[in-house]
Parts: C-alpha cells; sequence; structure tokens
DNA sequence: GGCCAGGCGCGTA
DNA sequence: TACGCGCATGGC
C-alpha cells in the first residue's frame, strides 16, 4: 500500500488541544504524531511550525474529506472576535490558543456521545475504542503499524444484541445505542436531513433518540453538524458558569442556559469550548494563574 | 473505598 | 415544572 503525504498551511491550529479535548476520542498521540481514522481512513497528523503534516493511505482523492474534518477553512480570529469580552473568557484564550472545532460524521458523533454519560473521557476513548475493534471493518495501515477499524455503522449496530454491547464496558447506555441505532435503521429519524434543518428542529430531532437528551443533542449538533450556536451543557460547564459568572450565588440550571444562550454569541459553541478546555486545564495545574505565569 | 465522571429516564410531589 | 434517584463501570 502507498502512502501520501500533504502539507497544508496553518495558522493558530492547536493540535493537542483540538483532538484530546473531548470533542473526538479516537486519537492517539504516537511518537509524535496524532494517529486516528476519519470516516474510512487511518490517518496521522502533526503540526510543525505553520504547516500541518498529514499521512493516509492511497487512495486518498484530494484530501477535502481530511480539510472538512479538520475545519482547515475556518477563520478563528474572527471567531474569536465575536466572543465576549470579559475575565472568564479572557482566561479561557489565555489557556489555550488555536483551539479548534472539528466536523465530524453524525452518525459517529451521536453514536460517541450516547456512551458519554457519566463517563470520564479516557473511559470513552476505551469503549468507542473496544465498540470499533470488536464491530468495526478493518481498515488498511502502513506496515508496521496497529490495525484500526472504522466505526461500526448504524446496520453494524443495530444488527447487535444488548449483551454484545455491554461487552464493550457501556453499561446501561448499551440499550440507548442499540434503539438509537434500530430507530435510523427503521427510518425513524434521518441523520442527513438534519443536516438542513434550523438549530431548534435540529435539535427536537435529535431529542427523539433513546438517550439523547439536551446535552447530547447540542454536542452532535455542535461538533458534527456545525451549529455554531449549540452550547452543550455538562458538568464542567456548569461548575464554570457557575464559578466563573455568578460566584456570589447558585443560579438554576434554566437561569444558566438563559445567561449562555444570550451573553456568548453566534459562535457559542467555541466559546463553550474554551471554557470547557480552561476549567480541565485548571483542575489539572491549580497552582497556575490564568495568565499562565504561575 | 468513597467520590466522581462531557447524562438520561422515570417516578413522585 | 421541579427535584431525586438508579443506572454500569473504572480512574483517582
Amino acid at each position: 500500500m502507498t502512502l501520501s503525504r500533504i502539507t497544508f498551511p496553518v495558522e493558530d491550529y492547536d493540535l493537542d488541544a483540538t483532538l484530546a479535548s473531548g470533542q473526538a476520542f479516537r486519537w492517539k498521540l504516537v511518537d509524535g504524531w496524532w494517529e486516528g481514522v476519519v470516516g474510512e481512513h487511518w490517518v496521522r497528523l502533526r503540526v510543525d511550525g505553520k504547516n500541518l503534516l498529514a499521512e493516509a493511505i492511497e487512495p486518498v482523492g484530494d484530501w477535502r474529506w481530511l480539510r472538512d474534518y479538520l475545519q482547515l477553512d475556518v477563520n478563528l480570529a474572527a471567531i474569536v472576535a465575536t466572543f465576549p469580552v470579559d475575565e472568564p473568557m479572557r482566561a479561557s484564550l489565555a489557556s489555550c490558543h488555536g483551539l479548534r472545532l472539528l466536523r465530524q460524521e453524525p452518525w459517529e458523533t451521536l453514536a460517541s456521545f450516547i456512551c458519554s454519560s457519566t463517563k470520564q473521557i479516557v473511559q470513552i476513548q476505551q469503549i468507542i475504542g473496544e465498540l470499533c475493534k470488536s464491530f468495526g471493518t478493518a481498515l488498511p495501515v502502513p506496515t508496521g503499524h496497529a490495525t484500526v477499524y472504522r466505526f461500526p455503522t448504524v446496520e453494524q449496530i443495530a444488527a447487535l444484541t444488548e449483551p454484545q454491547l455491554r461487552g464493550c464496558k457501556m453499561g446501561f447506555r448499551a440499550p440507548y445505542l442499540l434503539g438509537t441505532a434500530k430507530a435510523i435503521v427503521a427510518g425513524e429519524v434521518d441523520l442527513e436531513t438534519i443536516r438542513k434543518m434550523e438549530l431548534p428542529r435540529a435539535r427536537e430531532e435529535l431529542l427523539k433518540f433513546p438517550g439523547v437528551g439536551v446535552k447530547i443533542a447540542d454536542c452532535v449538533l455542535l461538533f458534527a453538524y456545525g451549529f455554531d450556536q449549540a452550547f452543550p451543557v455538562d458538568v464542567w460547564i456548569m461548575k464554570a458558569v457557575q464559578q466563573l459568572y455568578f460566584p456570589k450565588r447558585k443560579v438554576s440550571i434554566k437561569r444558566l442556559r438563559r445567561f449562555t444562550e444570550m451573553h456568548f454569541g453566534p459562535h457559542a459553541g467555541y466559546a463553550q469550548q474554551y471554557l470547557f478546555h480552561y476549567m480541565r486545564v485548571k483542575k489539572r495545574e491549580p497552582q497556575m494563574n490564568t495568565d499562565g505565569r504561575g
């Protein structure tokens, strides 16, 4: 098999932060490269100065699948310019320049986040890894590299049993994933149609799936469909908004939601990702100040 | 060994 | 509408 290489000029693209930020779960750092699977392609990535290097197995075609996945044409500075100017956002941006949102395949994103509820990111990675290895189709890889697998198709998952899924350590999420796959195969909800909908209608459609509430729906809307206004509120974001914006009084989830919808602008989802990243870094390095000078 | 993790669904008030 | 709880599993 032939390996194909390409270089993309990039600016402000923090590959490490982006691929490890809990929006995608299949990337592994191997010998300084991020190795993963995008669609039916094994691929590895590295940023060197102002270049993003990519390698994949032929045939790779025009690389558009990768450009789209990595959102290389997005003008991050223009997005950041729409963020509110306040201390929490300043600190969040200071914690990480170049954090991006990916554009992932809807089914993989939906299935992954159904498996994400009350799980740590490392555990989600484990579950998804098991799922792909057990039920996904093997893909060609360069010689000397471990075999990788496609994310299982909707049909492949729908054909399984609950115990088979539980074998991937997903516990009580198994019937949710199975039910969702079956609903799609039965044509009850069409993931491609959602692409063309307005955000509220799109969210409504996703909420029809078992195991999908507002949080998981918003993750899919943001990470797969590119609805930048979607603002997933998980425990970290709850904590972030409560601590950083309302330190003196306890706010209800309802008020908190209304605040985020008003406050963060047309690219609220990006702002959310910076807040999420900031809170996680802050917990890891509690001795550091927000400006990084210690 | 208890606590928590990128929640959801359901029962009860 | 608004809580509160159980649900599997594993890292720390």
